[in-house]
Order: C-alpha cells, then structure tokens, then sequence
DNA sequence: AAGATTCCTTGATTCAGGTCAAGAAACTGT
DNA sequence: ACAGTTTCTTGACCTGAATCAAGGAATCTT
C-alpha cells in the first residue's frame, strides 16, 4: 500500500486537502518492522509519531516486575504515539509489532503544521476524545468484568461480531490484551471450548452459530 | 471566586489574551451544586463543558449491576466533560459533586470559537494529551498494583507527599477512587494503623513522618 | 432530640485469578 | 531435519479482594 493511497483511505487523513496530503506524504518515513520488533521503547526519545500501514502494532506500559499493562492494540489506518506532540520527548509506552508491519514516522514539527489547517485540527481533536472515551471505557472493563466478559468484549471491538476470527496473534498475547495470564487464559478457553462457546484451532477462533445474538455486555 | 479571576489562575485559561478571557466569562453559566448533586447523568444529552471554580466532582461509569468505576476527581481549575466537544451530544460519564461546589458551564460552540486561536489550541490539545497519559497509568496502576499501592498512588497524584492530608470525602469515596470495596478499605486502612504508617481520624489523614522518603512506586 | 439515613467496621466465607512447576506442542533459525 | 526457543496446557496451590451479614457510629432531617 503507497503512503499517498494510504493517507486516502485513512479516516481522518482523508479529510485532507489533496496538497495537504502530499505535504504529509513527503514528511513520512517508511518503515518495516518484522514480528515482535520494537518500534519504540518506553522512555525513548522520539520526534515521530506513527501511522500504521500495515500489520498490528501493540503498545503496552510496564508495571512492576516485568508486568506489563496492555494500552492498546493499533490496526492499520490508525496512528499512534501521538503523544509525543507536545507533551514531552519521550514515549511513555513501548511498542512492538504483533505481526510484520509498515508504518510511517511522522515528525512531529510536520505534524504541528498541518495543525494549522481548521479542518485537520477539528478531526484531530475528535480523534483525541475518541481515544479517551476508548480509555475510560477499558478502565470499566478492566475494573468491573471478569476474564471471560473481557475476551469477548476485546473480540467484538477488534474484529466485529464474526463467528470466525482469524486474530492473527498468539493466544498468549490475546490473553494480555485481556489482562489475564496464559494460564487462566488457557483454562479459560477450555472451558468454552466444553461449554461449546467457541474454540480456537489453527489460529482461526469460531464461535458457536448465533452467538453474539444472545449475549449482552 | 468570580470567573475573571479564575480564568486568569487556571492552568490553560490563563494563557488567553484579556479579551479573549471576557468572552469566555460572559459565555460561561456559573451554576452552584450541592455535595452528592448530580451536575449529569451519563447518557444526558448536553452542550457544554464544565470549569470547575470550588470543590471537587466525581466523575464516574456505570458498569454492570450498578457498579461503578470511577473515571477521575475533578480539582479546582481543571475542566471536564470536554468529550462534549466534537464527539457526541450526550455524557459518556456520571458526574456528582463531592462537596458543595461552584462550576461554570461553558457552552460547546463558543469553546469551538475559542479553538481558533492558536495558543488556546495548543494548550487545548496538550491539556488532552496529558489527561490521555493519565488514564493510560491509570490502567497500569488498576491492573498490576494492589489496593494499598493504588492508595498511596492515589494520595499522592490527588494531594502531594504531604504528612498530613485532609481529603475533604469519606472514606467510601476514597475507597471507590482507588477501585476498592468499603469492606476491604476499611480493613486495610486498620492493618496500616497498626503497622504504624496512617491513620484516618478526624477526616484527617496522618502519615508517618518521612513516609513519602522511602516509599518507591 | 428522636428517628432515619448513610457510613464505617468486623467477622465469616467464597472465589476468580495469580503463582509455581513441569511436560507437550509448536515454531525458529541453521 | 535438528536443536533450541517460545508457546501452550494442565495440575496443585495460594491469596487478595469480593460478598454476605450484622452491629455500631456518624450525619442529616424534621
């Protein structure tokens, strides 16, 4: 995918101006980060924020002892890392690649300009307050959900309510994302599997026929 | 305190030109709320966001069966309910007053006005940047520390390493803040008095001196 | 000041989910 | 195809915190 096609179809780049559009185009760097590469490190320096082409991105802080709490899991079409605007110069999360990605770094003295155009400042803002209602949405579910509620919310936002996913990552860091530990993940998943909820072969998950009709969260 | 001169003390309204801050003073509707007054319901259709002059609000999200999670507490000076802005027209969250308090209710049109001006964006946009970077440690600090440490954190991020605080809400409110039942709250501030590190008497809480010192988060 | 709420404490009990351990299975690179 | 990782599963066990229950303290109302 060309950065220029991309820039098209990505929500709220697309409401750019075609030369607008051309500006952010040259200011971007390609870049291809293979499977389980970081981007960036908590606590880096950095001048860019992101736009992810291609692949999955996951962005996670430590907490104590190695934990780490998962933010957030970027699809492509989104961008990340936009904190580094203005707040200060260093990531306050770490990034890795799910799967093999392309993105593009944006800098971040680009980035203020475009700021200058109403209509780029207005979505960017909506953008904004979309992620902090995201936010305080996953502080509900983390806080008042149990395990199980939790993989089926993270399921339905992530992919839809398909009654076959093909998630694309591993259990264990679908079982993260869930903010579980493998293991209960793992018993989990045996119990739907039991239940015949669902079950996750060959990296393809099914649900039982209907079942996103019945349930309620 | 009357609106000029809060505006002028608060955070990012005081970067704003004289004139520009009568605008925002004559929009504004002061409106007095009573302590437990609900200021909105979520689900509330609404028009404005919200400065707060005195007091302390409670914003928070229904879970299910009733639960609640409480989303922030809202100091002097600081805004909310900004997600009004572009997002939608209803209230994503539940605000009730913590004390008697004194807000002014500031209509979202004239805030779009003021979004012209490009140092009131820039702070407007790093003012949301900065509320991001909170909830996201708020996420890390609900899933990976236990209710003593969320305590601490909480006193800590709400007051400052002060020996003796005055928290100004009960204790069940505190206990909701650091995402713990009463029950349990009460047990651990009794296990604290005894190891010798706090107590609660009085609506005052005491630390033990030099506490903050060797404390690490 | 009595009555009604709401808040706080304490006890007993339960349970979801974390921890530790140790194989099995699935990938990885060479 | 093989050794070496990493991921996945399963078992035994533990624990922090929720739940249920019920009495006492504080606060608000009239």
């Amino acid at each position: 995918m060309d950065i220029d096609h991309l820039l098209e179809q990505t929500a709220w780049f697309k409401g750019l101006s075609a030369p607008n559009r051309e500006t952010v185009a040259a200011a971007c760097l390609r870049r291809r980060v293979k499977k389980k590469e970081i981007v960036f490190l908590e606590g880096d320096r950095g001048e860019s924020l992101f736009l992810l082409a291609q692949g999955s991105i996951r962005l996670y802080k430590a907490g104590p002892g190695g934990r780490e709490a998962i933010i957030r899991i970027v699809k492509p079409g989104e961008i990340f890392a936009e904190v580094i605007l203005f707040e200060k110069d260093r990531y306050p999360v770490t990034s890795v690649a799910l799967k093999d990605s392309i993105l593009y770094a944006l800098p971040r003295a680009k980035f203020h300009e475009m700021l200058k155009g109403e209509d780029f400042r207005r979505d960017f803002i909506r953008l904004l307050l979309e992620k902090h209602r995201y936010l305080t949405e996953r502080i509900v579910s983390l806080t008042s959900y149990d395990v199980e509620t939790r993989l089926f919310r993270f399921l339905r936002d992530q992919f839809g309510e398909l009654e076959e996913i093909t998630p694309g990552m591993s259990k264990k860091d679908v079982a993260n994302a869930v903010g579980a530990m493998p293991e209960t993940f793992s018993r989990l998943l045996m119990k739907l599997r039991r239940a015949g909820a669902l079950k996750w072969e060959d990296r393809v998950i099914r649900l039982k026929k209907g079942f996103w009709k019945k349930t309620e969260f």
